[in-house]
RNA sequence: AACCCCGUGGUGUAAUGGUAACACAACGGUUUUUGGUACCGUUAUUCAAGGUUCGAAUCCUUGCGGGGUUGCCA
């Protein structure tokens, strides 16, 4: 038993109920499937859906279990090529693969058109010529039972017949529609014939001009399921009242396999706007500059922003799978970012907004030493780099204050702070310009200090710097949270809450030599500051440029906000 | 309004008729050449009422609260 319980097993009432399954013979192994609509990019609350998906077919490998990539293009005039790769590419960024079982809903039209006719010769769907608002009229209200199309019981052989017409595309859109012939009555709205083909005349991006009737989600999707053989098809908390008619479908339609539909509650991250209209709009009217802008909740964007993959799964993980819809504080996203950078970022020092300081007893100007800096206290496998120390740095605008606080511990006039990896240093004089704004620190430095405290007193702090001479430029973008409340999907108008300090672009900002070799794809620390990435985008060899990924804590800030 | 689903600390999740727990957050402390990390601690929970039971977060009833649904979107 001790044996057994070793392995650190997710558990929800989805993966009780495959277990169940499983234990019960129902079915020898789990096919689950992933399936987005080709009509917008993937965010975090896809990253949810795929986790779930992929991660029940890992847990279930030993018993052949898959999961599919089911691309749901039943719209054509919605999705577009570019969404098919794009969400490809997040998929397997997030750590996922489909391996051969790449499906497109659209490679089934033909297979569902001899279903819709099947249905049509057992008298149980017909051709309605009724117009849309009509349609909706006689489907009745929440309260009061629908009423009978006047074409709801013409014989087969006519709806056959303007069925084969709509195919041949001898009718305008909207002209006609084909309804499965359930029950005008139910209670649930979405058993009251629903229709299951419409007309539109568009190019689609797989079938091209080869249809011009297309079949709704609720006739394609389950089907589609049942002929990928997907045992368990989990879906989000809004086709719930379609479960009865996945099941209607299903049950009388000659299928050989019978999935079961799932459901469970999408998630909503605090500070985060999750739906593909407002994403879109985002980005059309230019709050941002593209889905992948770092400010946007979609993977791209995210994986722009620096967070990394494991830290979204670990994220998903303990957000869970249930059916209650709540809203996650995205502070467990934030932990679960810094987890992973903290794990696996190397350190860095880099002056934000820089401020010069001279060490007035160093040995010359030509005196230069090679400082050691290690480069993850926690990992010694990462090793460690020099960095050259000579009579002129940079440091922190912030680390220095001129009236400081009692509990300010950095520089000040007089004061004494350690260079991080180097010397103490004593601040003897500020010099400022005409303005009143620090120029630059002349400072002294204590050569008994390196690798040892000061004798005799306490230097509480030490602070990172930059040599002036051989630093780096960049540009430095500081990423915040994009929404100013916690629940900006709830406003009015959710433009109003956009947080102006999303995005602060710093220009002059100064690094170590050691980052001239930073990578695309690669996380730093950039010590007592935060975790910062190369942008993928903008920047380049000779004109750096990085994202801060998520802040460091700061206990320091939050006590000077009481 | 009708139907369906859901209610466990501030937030998310666990406990599957048998001592209500974990993570995050908040707060306090220890360590620290990152005001970081790590570690220790504190606060705080079963929507309400009734019923079944030796025993209920769990089962039943009612009420209350929240969400979803009235596309030829998915």
């Amino acid at each position: 038993m001790a044996e057994n319980s070793n392995i650190n097993e997710t558990s929800d009432f989805i993966r009780d109920i495959i277990r169940e399954d499983l234990d019960a013979g129902k079915h020898s192994t789990t096919v689950t499937r992933f399936p987005p609509e080709p009509n917008g990019y993937l965010h975090l609350g896809h990253a949810k859906s795929i986790c779930l998906n992929f991660g029940i077919a890992e847990e279930n490998a030993s018993t052949g279990s898959r999961c599919h990539l089911r691309f749901d293009d039943t719209n054509p005039t919605k999705e577009e090529t570019e969404y098919v790769d794009s969400i490809q590419e997040d998929i397997k960024w997030l750590g996922f693969d489909w391996g051969d079982y790449l499906y497109f809903a659209s490679d089934n039209f033909e297979q569902l058109y001899e279903w819709a006719v099947f249905l049509i010769n057992q008298g149980k769907a017909y051709v309605d010529e009724l117009t849309a608002d009509q349609i909706r009229e006689y489907r009745g209200t929440l309260t009061e039972p629908g009423k009978d199309s006047p074409f709801r019981d013409r014989p087969a052989e006519e709806s056959l017949e303007i069925f084969s017409k709509m195919r041949s595309g001898q009718f305008k859109n909207g002209e006609k529609v084909l309804r499965a012939k359930i029950d005008m009555a139910d209670p649930n709205i979405n058993l009251r014939d629903p229709v299951i083909y419409r007309i539109l005349h568009a190019e689609h991006h797989r079938t091209g001009t080869d249809w011009c009737i297309y079949p709704s989600y609720d006739f394609a999707h389950g089907q589609c399921d049942a002929i990928e053989a997907i045992t368990h098809s989990l879906c989000t908390l809004e086709f719930e009242q379609h479960r009865p008619l996945y099941d209607w479908f299903i049950d009388n339609l000659p299928v050989s396999h019978k999935p079961r539909q799932i459901e469970f509650s999408k998630l909503q991250p605090t500070f985060t706007l999750m739906s593909k209209r407002r994403l879109i709009q985002m980005v059309e009217e230019g709050h941002v500059d593209a889905w992948d802008d770092p400010r946007m909740s979609t993977i791209s964007g995210m994986r722009r922003r620096g967070y990394p993959p494991e830290a979204l799964r670990s994220f998903c993980k303990t957000v869970g799978v249930t059916k209650f819809t709540g809203i996650t504080d995205i502070a467990l996203l934030e932990h679960a970012i810094r987890e992973q950078l903290n794990r696996e970022a190397l350190r860095k020092m880099v002056v934000l907004d820089p401020i010069k300081v001279s060490i007035t007893n160093w040995p010359g100007e030509d005196h230069t030493e090679q400082m050691n800096a290690i480069n993850n206290p926690g990992d010694d496998s990462l090793g460690a780099r020099t960095i050259p120390l000579s009579s002129n740095v940079y440091i922190e605008r912030d680390d220095f204050m001129q009236d400081p606080p009692k509990k300010f511990y950095r520089l000040s006039p007089g004061s004494e702070v350690r260079l991080r990896y180097s010397y103490c240093i004593t601040c003897d004089e500020v010099i400022k310009d005409s303005a009143g704004v620090v120029i630059e620190l002349k400072c002294t430095y204590d050569p008994l200090t390196l690798g040892k405290n000061p004798e005799g007193r306490k230097v509480r702090a030490a602070i990172h710097w930059v040599p002036f001479n051989e630093a780096l430029s960049a540009e430095i973008r500081l990423y915040e949270r994009t929404f100013t409340v916690d629940e900006p999907g709830a406003e009015d108008d959710w433009r109003t809450v956009i947080n102006p300090d999303a995005l602060t672009v710093l220009k002059n900002s100064k690094l170590e030599p050691s980052l001239a070799e930073a990578i695309i794809g690669t996380s730093y620390q950039f010590e007592r500051k935060g975790y910062f990435c190369v942008d993928s985008k903008n920047s380049s060899k000779n004109s750096l440029v990085f994202n801060r990924t998520i802040a460091l804590r700061d206990s320091w800030a939050k006590m000077n906000k009481k």
